[in-house]
RNA sequence: GGAGGGGUGCAGGAGUGGUUGAACUGGCACGCCUGGAAAGUGUGUAUAGGAGAAAUCCUAUCAAGGGUUCGAAUCCCUUCCCCUCCGCCA
C-alpha cells in the first residue's frame, strides 16, 4: 500500500509512474488527495469535540465531592450535546475513511525507475543467459514421458486422488524431490538465511498483508469452515512473522528462508502449457526473504539475483535472466528478475525463479518498521524470490540430462541423492 | 468439543468506574562515579494521527470489535488467542 502522505507530496510522480505499470484508473489518486483532506476536516471537528468532552467530564468529580451537584450537572448535559456532535460526525468520517482505503488498495505499487516500459512479455528485457543448451539424442521426449519411463511421476493417480495438477512423486522421483529440496535449504542457509517452516494455511490479516487479498482470493485454495487460505507462496507465512513488529536497525538485514508446498488455483487454463509438470495447483519451492534497511533494498536485490544465478549455474541449467517491464510485473512489485531455464525437449523457457524488491509496499501494509539511528520508526523494505520452484527445474533436469537410457544428475546433487543417475 | 481461569507497555507484574499512557521491578539507552569494569547513582525508555518554526499541545490505543456511563484498563456483549482439567487424537 502507497502512502497517503507520499502520494500528496509526489502527485505527478505517481502519476507518471502508475502510466509505466500500465495503470488505467490515474484519476484515483486525485480522489485519494480529496478523500485524505475531507476526512482530516471531520477528524479534526471530532477530536475538537472529545477534548471539551474530556475536560468536562474531569471536572464533574471534583464538584460533586465539593457538594456542587447542579453545576455537576450542567456539565453533563454540555457532554452530552457535544456526545451527539461526534455520535452524527462519526459515521461520516467512517464512510470517508472506508473509501479512502478502498482507493489507496486499488493502487499498486510503483515501479522503480529502473523498470523498462512495456505491455506483454515481450517487452521484458534480458539482462543475461548462461550456460548451454544441451544436444539432445535423436530419440529424446519431454520429462512427462521420461517421468513414465523411469517411473518418476504419476500424474493420472494424481487425477484419481485429488484432481488434475497434484502429481504423486513416486521413488526416485520422490527422492529427487527431496535431494533439492535439501540442496536448496543447505544453500540458501549457507548464505545466512534463516530456515523456517512455517504453516501452510494462513489468515486473512496475513494474505492482506503480502498482498494476496484483496482481489486475488480467487488464486488461492480457501478453507471455508475455519477461514484459513492454503499458502501460494511461502512467502506469505515468512513475511507475516514480521508483521507489526519495530525491530531494531541492528537487526538488519532480515533473512529467512523455507521449504514449503504451495497451492494455486490458476484457474482455467488448459492445453500443451500447462502439461506435465509446467503448470500445478501443488507444487513444491524453496522461498527467500529478506527485510531490509531502504537504502539497501536495491543492493541486496542484485544480491539475491546473484544469489539464485549461483544456484542455477550449480545445477548445470541454461538459464536467462529478464528484468520484467512495467506491464508484466506483478501487482506489490517495484522491480522483478525472472529467472528462466531452458527445457530442450519441450524446446521452451520456463519460470523457475522470480526475485522482487517491493520496497515498502508490503511492510507499508503490514507495518514492519524499525528504529533508525535518530530513533525514528521507518518502514523496512521486503524482498523475495524463488531458489527455487521445483516442477520445471525437475523438469529440465530431466529433459536436458537424458541420454539414451538414464538421466545424468548434476554433481552437486550427487551426495543428497545417493547415486549420480536415475535409470 | 465440554468445564473453568486468563489476555495490561521491551519483559515480569500492580491496578475492578474519576487527571492511569498506566504503580513497582527488571531490561535497554544516555550521564555521573571508576585507571577500566562491576556495584552504586541520576535521567530517559510506546505507536498512530493532528496543530506548531520549536518547546510543546491535542486525539486514539491496556487482545480485537461493539455497548453501558458525564467518565471505562476496570462493568456488559461478540470474536480471537493463551492456560488448567476432561474428551478425542498423529
Amino acid at each position: 500500500m502507497l502512502d497517503v502522505k507520499f502520494i500528496r507530496d509526489n502527485k505527478d510522480f505517481v502519476k507518471e509512474r502508475l502510466a509505466i505499470k500500465n495503470f488505467k484508473e490515474i484519476a484515483i489518486v486525485d480522489e485519494i488527495i480529496k478523500l485524505d483532506d475531507d476526512s482530516k476536516i471531520i477528524k479534526r471537528k471530532i477530536e475538537d469535540a472529545q477534548m471539551q468532552v474530556n475536560a468536562n467530564s474531569a471536572q464533574i468529580p471534583a464538584l460533586i465531592k465539593e457538594g456542587k451537584k447542579d453545576e455537576a450537572d450542567v456539565l453533563r448535559e454540555k457532554v452530552i450535546a457535544l456526545k451527539s456532535v461526534i455520535n452524527n460526525a462519526k459515521p461520516e468520517l467512517e464512510t470517508l475513511e472506508k473509501l479512502l482505503r478502498d482507493q489507496l488498495l486499488k493502487l499498486p505499487n510503483l515501479p522503480s525507475i529502473k523498470v523498462p516500459a512495456g505491455k506483454t512479455p515481450e517487452d521484458n528485457i534480458i539482462v543475461r543467459e548462461g550456460g548451454t543448451k544441451p544436444t539432445l539424442p535423436a530419440n529424446a521426449v519431454p520429462h512427462w514421458d521420461l517421468a513414465k519411463k523411469y517411473n518418476l511421476i504419476d500424474f493420472e493417480l494424481g487425477n484419481k486422488i485429488t484432481g488434475s495438477g497434484f502429481p504423486v512423486y513416486i521413488n526416485k522421483g520422490a527422492k529427487l524431490q527431496r535431494s533439492l529440496i535439501q540442496y536448496f535449504l543447505d544453500f540458501n542457509t549457507a548464505a545466512g538465511f534463516i530456515e523456517y517452516q512455517p504453516p501452510l494455511m494462513v489468515n486473512e490479516n496475513s494474505a492482506f498483508g503480502t498482498g494476496q487479498l484483496p482481489d486475488k482470493e480467487g488464486q488461492m485454495y480457501f478453507a471455508n469452515a475455519d477461514n484459513f487460505y492454503l499458502i501460494p507462496t511461502s512467502e506469505v507465512p515468512l513475511t507475516n512473522i514480521y508483521r507489526d513488529e519495530i525491530v531494531k536497525e541492528n537487526e538488519l538485514p532480515i533473512k529467512m528462508t523455507a521449504y514449503t508446498p504451495c497451492f494455486r488455483r490458476e484457474a482455467g487454463s488448459y492445453g500443451k502449457d500447462v502439461r506435465g509438470l509446467n503448470r500445478l495447483h501443488q507444487f513444491d519451492k524453496v522461498e527467500i526473504v529478506q527485510l531490509v534497511h531502504p537504502e539497501k533494498s536495491y543492493d541486496v536485490l542484485e544480491e539475491m539475483v546473484l544469489h539464485v544465478e549461483k544456484l542455477l549455474q550449480s545445477l548445470m541449467l541454461p538459464y536467462r535472466i529478464l528484468k520484467l517491464c512495467g506491464g508484466d510485473m506483478g501487482f506489490t512489485s517495484a522491480l522483478t528478475y525472472d529467472f528462466e531455464v531452458y527445457s530442450a525437449a519441450q524446446q521452451k523457457w520456463l519460470e523457475v525463479s522470480s526475485v522482487s524488491n517491493f520496497e515498502a509496499y508490503q511492510t507499508n501494509r503490514m507495518k514492519i518498521r524499525f528504529k533508525d539511528i535518530n530513533n525514528k520508526t521507518q518502514l523496512v523494505h521486503s524482498l523475495n524470490g524463488s531458489s527455487l520452484a521445483l516442477p520445471r527445474i525437475v523438469a529440465c533436469l530431466l529433459e536436458n540430462n537424458q541420454t539414451e537410457n538414464e538421466i545424468l544428475l548434476p554433481e552437486v546433487l550427487h551426495n543428497y541423492f545417493g547415486n549420480k543417475t536415475i535409470s
